[in-house]
DNA sequence: ATTGGCACTCATAGGTCCTGAGTGCTAGTC
DNA sequence: GACTAGCACTCAGGACCTATGAGTGCCAAT
């Protein structure tokens, strides 16, 4: 078993390693903490956290180097999350001062991430079908040809041309924006989109090819899987800490591009991380409990964010196992609760 | 002066020194390509080529690498532009196949350019300034709450909401529409801005407040710069490109990331192609002529897109120096006018 | 104008040696 | 039982050397 003061040689490893990228002697630990032992004495601790795999040592006789079972005891147990200084919620209050729209919002909010942390940012962009609907519109824009608006209590707006098969009048297109306004607003869009073709059914049987098909368009938008995208900031941070990692780091920065694969990382931690709160509301993927997606030997930490309380999508960042998870989970948590409030601002 | 044959070396070295990455030695050239000459000869040639500075030896007594200038050269006279193969085409194809909305055929474009340079692909949105009018649309969400849409001719949607300093009701909001839609459909942005505040000259006294509103918000729109922005993808050939740069990559990533240089550096490179046309529409602007850009060492390869002929804006791809200028102007081209297509069958 | 020949340069790769940080272990101390 | 001092051992990395060979510039000959 690891002694007290054997978890503390670990944070000290940790905390060393993740500043000098050097492994770590027992020498300098006793140098540079103080611990009132001899450095003999932090190598038997030492040898202990070996047997349990906590630290590895890259060569024979070298010092230590975390491994990512020993910094996701660091995270779980030892990391302390110091809050942000006062200048860095001044940055990001400033950064994300006068927004215009919710892109500009989520725009502004990764960059102020990528900054802060130094590392690779992304946001889930808030998912159409997790939010109400709070408007639907049908603008006429030719004949037989219509832009069918849904927007989002998010703030999103999502929009799309139809084109009809039959013709239509105005009239028609308020009628119908009436009827489904008066159903649907409020209502989470998985229940509109069982709702829609019971609208249908209040129409005159003259009308319901034009209802149909423009009804169809909202379903469309609805279930449209183009809303499960990222938006992120600072890849070239991953440049920066390129000697983290032991090959190149081009699959790393083709599988953050394509997304596909981080989207289901973030879902999974989304189901993990279910009913969790308080100070552990920042879930932590370390190294290899990545590598199904392709990211091993890189960490993720995410956290939910979203208007009045509701998770509507994660924010976080990625970047090496080596990095710091005290000041980096401090940032995440921040700006997902300067953007959950910047949301019900708007929204 | 460098004679015919001099061209021809130089031709040789770039296409080998693309290929390998070698600097080129005059053996290397009599063996792979078949002047009829002895070595001795074109090392002759080259020194020449070298007093003209268009290629340079890294070390004393080495092969020799193409300087920015013998690249320009090669550009300007020596390039020959092969036509895609098929089975290229076919990939476009698919890849535009189905698209629904314009930011879908954009980011399927600029990731099917991507793929086919292993470059980085940009696309500059399309800006709604530099569009037409198609339609306005006022959407009452809530009391004092409205949001104004716009719809450009290139397919474009821009929105904003508005928040209310007075009350309305729908009657007015259809009555600014139509008034609004029928002075403006057509315009051009430009003209449109100039003319919004003539529209509220003929309403009546009380709409004025209003009407003032509204139409101030479609001005907001016209005029932000939001529009101004690139869609990049690909950006992990850059890694895969690393050793091409003396540096790190990390500055021109940023400087990437950052938009605002490239964006100067694109309209530039449309500015000074304006009445281009012909074999040479594809514009490059090679490595130090980038310098003012934060891109020294790279190479950016732009040409204008929009439908009907009028270029909206521009894509490209950007790489380091040592690229196959060939194939990526060629891409580039094709790439430029199946999205010139695209855009001009769905607007 | 072109070529064969030749002396010269110099980056790179491989080999050897040395140094020093760091280890594990053992025997001794509190 | 916990800690410590001492010591032999390991091994990555740097310094230094040498050999190799691709490539050059130049000159005299064709």
């Amino acid at each position: 078993m690891v002694s007290e003061r054997g978890l503390a040689v670990l944070r000290a490893i940790v905390q060393d390693y993740v500043s000098t990228r050097e492994p770590v002697g027992s020498k300098s630990i006793v140098d540079k903490h103080h611990f009132g032992v001899s450095a003999a004495t932090i190598r038997n601790d030492m040898a202990l956290l070996e047997d349990e795999e906590l630290i590895a040592a890259p060569h024979t006789s070298s010092g230590r180097v975390p491994t990512d079972k020993g910094y996701r005891v660091f995270v779980d147990q030892l990391a302390d999350v110091r809050p942000l200084s006062s200048a860095q919620r001044h940055a990001i209050e400033i950064f994300l001062g006068a927004s215009v729209d919710i892109d500009d919002v989520l725009s502004r909010t990764v960059r102020a991430l990528a900054q802060l942390t130094h590392q690779v940012a992304l946001i889930q962009y808030p998912s159409v079908s997790r939010a109400r609907i709070q408007h639907l519109e049908f603008v006429a824009l030719a004949p037989r040809r219509v832009l069918t608006v849904l927007i989002a209590d998010t703030g999103v707006v999502e929009q799309r041309v139809v084109e009809l098969g039959v013709d239509y009048d105005e009239a028609a297109l308020r009628a119908l924006r009436d009827a489904a306004n008066g159903t649907l607003v409020g209502m989470p869009m998985a229940d509109a989109a069982t709702t829609l073709p019971t609208i249908v059914d209040a129409f005159p049987e003259s009308a319901r090819p034009l209802v149909g098909e423009l009804l169809g368009s909202v379903a469309g938008i609805i279930g449209a899987t183009k809303q499960e995208r990222l938006i992120m900031a600072g890849t070239a941070n991953l440049v920066r800490t390129e000697h983290d990692f032991t090959g190149s780091i081009f699959p790393i920065m083709e599988a953050i591009e394509e997304q596909v694969e981080l989207l289901k990382l973030f879902s999974e931690m989304a189901a993990e991380q279910h009913g969790v709160v308080g100070n552990r509301d920042v879930s932590v993927s370390i190294g290899r409990e990545n590598e199904p997606f392709g990211l091993a030997e890189t960490s993720v930490l995410t956290t939910g964010y979203g208007a009045a309380g509701g998770a509507v999508a994660r924010l976080g960042v990625l970047g090496p196992t080596r990095m710091d998870y005290s000041t980096n989970m401090a940032a995440v948590r921040a700006v997902a609760r300067y953007l959950s409030r910047a949301l019900g601002d708007q929204a």
